[in-house]
DNA sequence: CTCGTGACTCCCG
DNA sequence: TCGGGAGCCACGA
C-alpha cells in the first residue's frame, strides 16, 4: 500500500476523542503539505475498508464538507456526542478544539 | 498501465 | 462574503 496512505490512516487513528483535525494538517504529519485533498480521497475510500474515526476531519475552515443530505448530520452527530461544540455558521472553534498534532 | 474523479487549499478579483 | 482557476496525486475502474 502507498505509504503516504499507510501515515494518513495512522495520523487520523490518533486524533484523540474530542479533538478535530484539518486535512492539510493531516496530509502535513503524513508527510506532503500539499495533499490535502489525497487526504480527503483516502479517507472517502478507506473509511469502506478500515474503521477509521473520519468524522474527526473537517476542512481549514473548521466546517463539515460533506452535503447536508449525506453524512453531514451524521459526522455533526459524532462529533458533538465527544464534545466537539458547533457555532450558529456551523463551525467549529480551532482554538479549543484542533487538533495539535501530538497524543495528549 | 492509463484515466477520470474529487469529504482540499491557496490566490486573486 | 463569494466565485473561479490552478496545483495536488491516490483510488478505483
Amino acid at each position: 500500500m502507498d505509504p503516504f496512505t499507510t501515515a494518513v490512516i495512522a495520523c487520523i487513528r490518533n486524533i484523540p476523542p474530542g479533538k478535530v483535525a484539518t486535512y492539510g494538517q493531516i496530509g502535513a504529519l503524513a508527510g506532503k503539505p500539499t495533499g490535502a485533498r489525497q487526504v480527503a480521497r483516502i479517507l472517502h475510500a478507506m473509511s469502506r475498508k478500515h474503521h477509521l474515526p473520519w468524522h474527526r476531519v473537517v476542512n481549514k475552515q473548521g466546517r463539515i464538507s460533506l452535503p447536508r443530505y449525506d453524512g453531514y448530520e451524521m459526522q455533526r452527530a459524532r462529533l458533538e456526542s465527544e464534545g466537539v461544540v458547533f457555532d450558529a455558521d456551523g463551525r467549529i472553534a480551532f482554538d479549543r478544539f484542533l487538533w495539535d498534532g501530538r497524543n495528549e
